[in-house]
DNA sequence: CTAATTCTGTACCGATCGGTATAATTTGTC
DNA sequence: GACAAATTATACCGATCGGTACAGAATTAG
């Protein structure tokens, strides 16, 4: 058993106030002072619990998955409801999540693929933006692959293609409402992008 | 006649150059020191010039707006060709140019437009970014109702919708190119949401 | 109790940040 | 040539960066 003074604070709301200082300043924007301030913590206790900024960063993005990338996923999946109903409330539940309010518009991800292309973030860190990115891309690939399957959609219909096409939206709604566009505007983009594919869906 | 030391750079070439270097680090990551790097000048030679890194940004952005932002939006005049070609062209260059090999990936304003929204950036270099990415939407939305007008839309189409359908979409593939899809990848983007609005184009 | 252990707060580290003072150098005017 | 004006390079400024040493406070084991 071991003793020992017992941390004050709770780790796991101290990670979760990390991530959203990180969804809204990004890596670089993000200082120690900023993260410290948002957790309630001093620097000690951070180094003790998360090891640095860049671990901390990778955990926080580890955390946004989630919490907030995997759960609208699962609509994808939802019973008794259409292929085509499915997918656009996964793509409705996103754009809500981005423009949130309480929380930083856009999505964390999506604003740190900005930063990762450039040399300005550290290794590791890199790599958990690039997971996380491809991991929505290629849950939502597989998604067109298995409806594809069972017939409800188009025998030539692209799995990869459509959904890159749809995470390509993504990304454009995260930057948007990261503009401060209002949800009412991103969901008509939304049923524009829709109508795009409704050929493939009708099959 | 004003006398003294001739300055030995080119000062069209150095707001090139740093223009460069904020496209690839946004304006927190891009320290003085990567300007002056990327520039070819040293600190002095920088602030007697372009005042201080936030007015170096500002010239920066609306230099990229007139010389990567503008001149796509060129061949939606185009003449001799239909409505729906010469939107494709617009959307194909501008995922070109973010695709395009030896300069930065992605999109300048987009890129910044992440930063814009923490309060990371200073006031007046967020305008600047708010202008330049309001600047291309107003830009489609004239042309999608100056369209409208001769007929080419249909009547009940809306441009201001359809402009930000677009631009939304840019973004997003300004992040794909960003993240590292190829100039193909997105440009089966470009056709699928150009499928997407396929009904309207057809009256 | 004491000892060992773990966390907290403060104060500090070297490095880098954006920005500038200063002096040397190069030009034009007289 | 003398002098003023403008650019250059170096060296420096205070502030902040990410990260840590250290001492005090709190907890458990014996």
């Amino acid at each position: 058993m071991a003793g020992g003074r017992q941390r004050e604070f709770d780790r796991d709301q101290a990670l979760e106030d990390a991530m959203l200082v990180f969804w809204q300043k990004g890596f670089l924007g993000a200082s120690l002072s900023d993260l410290t301030a948002g957790m309630g913590i001093n620097k000690p206790s951070l180094y003790a619990t998360f090891g640095n900024k860049e671990q901390l960063f990778i955990q926080a993005t580890e955390r946004y998955v989630e919490r907030y990338a995997k759960p609208p996923a699962r609509v994808l999946a939802a019973p008794g409801q259409s292929f085509e109903q499915r997918l656009k409330a996964y793509l409705m539940s996103v754009v809500a999540a981005q423009c949130d309010r309480g929380r930083p518009k856009g999505c964390y991800i999506s604003l740190c693929v900005g930063e990762a292309a450039s040399d300005c973030m550290p290794q590791h860190a890199r790599h958990a933006i690039a997971q996380a990115r491809d991991g929505g891309e290629r849950c939502l690939a597989a998604f067109f692959r298995e409806e594809r399957g069972k017939g409800n959609l188009a025998a030539d219909a692209e799995p990869e293609a459509l959904a890159l096409f749809f995470i390509t939206l993504l990304h454009g709604t995260a930057a948007m409402a990261r503009a401060g566009k209002s949800l009412v505007e991103l969901e008509t983009v939304v049923d524009q992008a829709m109508r795009a594919n409704n050929t493939l869906f009708s099959c």
